[in-house]
DNA sequence: TTCATATATGATTATATGTAGATATTGTCA
DNA sequence: TGACAATATCTACATATAATCATATATGAA
């Protein structure tokens, strides 16, 4: 049903929709991990991390598996990063953008 | 800076992240709309949605253009939508997944 | 000018999310 | 078995987000 995927797309969404998760997805984007690598990589308290990869796990973009003592998290799907990629378009675009628009009104003030 | 871009990717990823929105956006695919198309194709409250527009504006995913007594919602950047429709593969396979994995635990109960 | 229409904004309340600290769980090794 | 390491979970608090209602603003028409 329509509704439902919509419904799902925004969950997923909000799961990517952090800098602290996008930048685990960024480090997981070089393999399998294991959670002792993520911490220091993405910084932060301890359960604080583990708190976000819950929130990725929920809703499957990644998956985790007990080695030892260790966990190590993989992302589910690859395409995530399809999205993470092309996101970076439009923030670039954003970017340009609007340092475009502040140039133009900097030139306006030199006019007067 | 990279961490600066990954903050900008997560405000634009929370302000796609809202069913209604996505709705909003889905309605925008077919062109510039005026906001009195958009309220019943949503659905809900017309102050509701007015709030849920200025968020896709502040994020720039859209912008607005006053019409007379009308405004007009366009999409900024297109490739929006490959972010939307790459995102429904994902939950495609993920909805996939969950079925098929529902099948398999109900054979396993009539193998009882 | 006054009125009606379209839309935005502000205030309030309920709910969700993020963070940190403390504690629980699980596996390994001595 | 007991101690330790890695990770998850729980709790409490602060902050952000969503929905609704009331109100403000802008435009065109009478």
């Amino acid at each position: 049903m329509k509704q439902e995927i919509i419904r799902k797309k925004g969950e997923i969404l909000s799961a990517l929709a952090h800098p602290l998760r996008l930048r685990i997805l960024d480090k997981l984007r070089e393999g399998p991990c294991c959670v002792c690598k993520i911490i220091p990589y993405v910084g932060g308290e301890q359960s604080n991390v583990s708190h976000h990869l819950a929130i990725l796990r929920r809703a499957h973009i990644v998956q985790s598996e007990k080695r030892g003592i260790e966990v190590w998290y993989r992302v589910t799907d690859q395409r995530v990063y399809g999205i993470i990629d092309q996101l970076e378009n439009l923030v670039l675009r954003d970017l340009r953008e609007s340092t475009t628009l502040l140039a133009a009104i900097e030139e306006k003030e030199d006019e007067r």
